[in-house]
DNA sequence: AGTCAATACATTGCCTGTCGATATATAGAC
DNA sequence: GTCTATATATCGACAGGCAATGTATTGACT
């Protein structure tokens, strides 16, 4: 993480990684990639936050991996299951509940104009 | 806490916990209702959490506590000193910048209907 | 008087997640 | 030949959350 407080990440890192998978498979340096464009280089997920995520969520059947050999340099893609589109829809869905929950909370502090 | 994942309140407890203490002082058990109010039972933080967090932001003098004996229940009480609601409002700012970036990173699946 | 639930603060120990460090290996540029 | 970027992976240190546990007071109900 860059710019931000990296505790602030904690919990979303895998809805991070589940969303930039929603349209269509990628290899692991390529998700690093892509996330670190979409948040403007304020996501910067380093390799030994990555593949641990990936693997879990292997694990989970939330995504499944192939290994291409075909090109040079060998990736393993990593792509949605139908079990993860669906974790994906609730996971966007919880933080969205979350946000709307902390909001209350801050209730007035809340107002300040966003950056 | 209790309808939301768990983990993705980590990191922001701190915040939630400073921004009660923004419209005055108030003791332990007091946080942990106003909490739970303010969040729609969302947010239900056991006192195992809370009070760890409350001594490190003392630690940090983010706070700053009072122990009442007048009264016949023992409290001790917790106010933001002004050091503490500095770091509020980089808080919330922060927090703010977050929400943007990962909105961001959603891309098209943030535009569901909030909840 | 006795019991129970709520109030009130605190610590300990387990578990999990993050990330720096490290390892391995290929491709292309200089 | 060397350096940087690409590409995946694991290990170990560290920190945070929380269930469990402990202590003690207050008030309600029996």
């Amino acid at each position: 993480m860059d710019g931000l407080n990296p505790e602030l990440m904690r919990g979303s890192l895998d809805l991070m990684v589940l969303s930039v998978l929603a349209d269509g498979a990628k290899y692991g340096y390529l998700i690093q990639q892509r996330l670190r464009e979409a948040s403007d280089e304020l996501v910067d997920l380093k390799a030994g936050t990555l593949y641990p995520i990936l693997h879990k969520l292997e694990k989970a059947k939330l995504v499944r991996s192939r290994w291409d050999d075909t090109t040079g340099r060998k990736r393993k893609w990593y792509e949605l299951t139908a079990a993860g589109k669906k974790q994906l829809g609730h996971r966007v869905a919880e933080w969205q509940r979350y946000v709307t929950c902390l909001r209350q909370i801050l209730g007035p502090l809340a107002d300040v104009a966003p950056a």
